[in-house]
DNA sequence: AATAATAATTGGAATAGTTCTTGATATTGA
DNA sequence: TCAATATCAAGAACTATTCCAATTATTATT
């Protein structure tokens, strides 16, 4: 007999449209999946997941998903080197550190008041419209 | 009648081995290529480029070269979310600015004195072994 | 210099992540 | 309700890269 196991978090309730974007159930279960497990998942590893809940859900729709929600920008894209795109519903401006150690990524937060101007010599008149910081690294275990 | 563009930059000079890598003749050239074109080309690109002096080399050689540098520690590859590689030999520590409107990719230096840790809240205890960072938008015409 | 051992190169096949295409299904608006 | 539009599913197609087996080049040893 195989039992499921039970959802960690209360079922978390996501509107008919978010940005503008409709909330079919495909991409409802899509985002409830990053909601809830914010380890930055590959596509392959939100659709294994989703289909708990949407069985007939395809890879295809997954990825057409995950598109539709970093395009309105409810999520984001995250990619290491050019291994798989991973997804996250972290919507603040942060980077990521990856331990090398144990694959997990962590999220990254600047902080308060620094300016990117103060740390790199930017070409001049350079306007920055995306940021992104990749850390790679171990965690000396505390 | 066909006349070759003519070499900007005088010939490279390139020794036997680098970092303990020995320069075949199809690592001197894709090295030199790199030196002298320093547009972070793909490897399809330098693959055309050093066809002009070794015209029976393979791209998978190219890949094979490419990889036996950066190994080395002799150039470094760089990627744009999930783009192609692409490679530098800049070995300072550096970011890249990606200029949506031309494609031009410009090197992007650390001011001198500053301190990852000043600027990000890193999980306690992270050791870092390699940053990247990558910046998208447009260079205002100054 | 000849030979054996090792390393590098080549060309093509294989791989993996992602995108594209087509037909079916669902949703919205008139 | 009907037409127009959007979304979905399944699998084919695409592309950057890696792998593989056979050949060629280089190095070390006699």
């Amino acid at each position: 007999m195989v039992s499921k196991a039970p959802d960690i978090f209360p079922e978390i309730e996501i509107p008919d449209e978010i940005s503008g974007l409709r909330m079919t159930a495909q991409r409802r279960e899509v985002y409830r999946l990053l909601q809830q497990e914010r380890n930055h998942p590959t596509a392959n590893e939100v659709f294994m997941r989703v289909k708990d809940r949407l069985p007939n859900i395809s890879l295809a729709t997954v990825y057409n998903c995950l598109e539709a929600l970093v395009q309105h920008g409810i999520i984001r894209q995250v990619n290491f080197e050019r291994e798989s795109s991973r997804y996250c519903p972290n919507l603040s401006e942060h980077g990521h550190f990856h331990d090398a150690a144990t694959g997990v990524i962590h999220d990254v937060d600047f902080k308060p008041g620094v300016n990117l101007a103060d740390v790199l010599n930017l070409p001049p008149g350079a306007v920055i419209d995306d940021v992104e910081i990749t850390l790679r690294g171990k965690l000396a275990s505390a």
